[in-house]
DNA sequence: CAATATACTGTATATAATTACAGTAATTAT
DNA sequence: ATAATTACTGTAATTATATACAGTATATTG
């Protein structure tokens, strides 16, 4: 989708908010009234432009006909299995999106990732689970991480991490800890875990 | 607030239907038609009325200007500990509301419960976890089910139920089973548990 | 038993809102 | 270099919409 220009932004962000607010989208003269413009063909116009990109539908002949279109950023993606090679958030991955509810979990999930096995039950993290992946939350010692070790896409417990050695532990006694030396093998952490969903109890 | 009358209510849910898929309310005429009025001063007066009792509010000379006030049956109680005595959801149990998403979890969920202890965890269900309740989901044999035992609320998987011997089970080798005839002990099964959420990990 | 509420039709009008047309000026692609 | 895009002012017409007023008929409540 084509880039907004910084007033057409302004102009979504506006209609966003009173859409919020009060449950039904601005008039061209509300948006004009906000902006300080002195025509309500000012808004008009930047609505068009908006629509031609692609982030609105306006409905002619309609009162506050305006529609949005559905926005990606507003979809949680769900990855199911992590293809190896590429990207986790690769298109191929998403098994579903489930829209971003208001303040049910923290606002930052970048997506949900559905676990394979068992090497988390000790801490309640079961197959079939969804996790909540943070790209951007402080890892520190103790987190639980999404890991990629060598193309495999793993979720453990981060207990060390230091220039040549980060161990991954799995909480469960089966298992023994991963020690990786990151100058050897190729390791990403890509986020951490912030909330956990269970959908079939 | 005072009961709507079928058509009202009828009508309501057209505003509802209409916000869902447009993203605006419908105008008088809309409705009108929709509902086969021959005249837009019949949905008019219903607004009206519906106004009265508290589940809209029209705002004058603005188009589509009718704002749905918030009912608390979009709202999901967050239950924390439950005073002994009352019910669960007496209004001194509910922690918080958080809103009602659209298809994030099950749509069957009555209400969130915090768990207290740790007689589940063999299963993965943590203490300071939020289990969601339906009252009316099936409950069988195998269930985890909210009990309530001589006014003590609890969270166990339901192993037995005959007419005089309940059996639940902690999933938790500390734990022994709990065995309840219901002739002599209270018991009432509250609901069973459809979804787990766990917001600090 | 009268007053009020419910559930409409039918007409009319003021105003709210969309939207077309005619400009100006600066910036950005091609 | 020229066309297209961005970002507006200003005016005006058409249509969309809210909303008042005048009725009719039935059901419910005090």
């Amino acid at each position: 989708m084509k880039n907004l220009t910084k007033r057409q932004e302004e102009i979504l962000n506006l209609i966003k908010e009173h859409i919020l607010d009060l449950g039904f989208p601005p008039t061209r003269a509300d948006i004009a009234r906000s902006l300080g413009f002195k025509s309500p063909n000012a808004a008009e116009q930047h609505l068009r432009a908006i629509e031609k990109k692609g982030y609105i539908k306006i409905l002619s002949g309609a009162s506050r006909g305006i529609v949005l279109n559905d926005n990606d950023n507003d979809q949680i993606p769900v990855i199911g299995l992590v293809a190896a090679g590429g990207p986790i958030l690769a298109e191929e991955n998403i098994e579903k999106t489930i829209p971003r509810s208001n303040n049910l979990l923290s606002a930052d999930i970048d997506y949900y990732l559905r676990v394979k096995g068992d090497s988390m039950v000790d801490i309640g993290i079961f197959e079939e689970d969804l996790i909540g992946v943070s790209k951007s939350a402080n890892m520190k010692v103790g987190s639980i991480v999404v890991a990629r070790i060598n193309n495999e896409v793993t979720v453990k417990t981060l207990i060390e991490m230091s220039q040549n050695k980060v161990v991954l532990r799995p909480e469960n006694q089966k298992y023994d800890d991963i020690i990786v030396n990151p100058q050897v093998e190729e390791l990403a952490i890509e986020g951490s875990c912030v909330a956990l969903l269970r959908e079939s109890i």
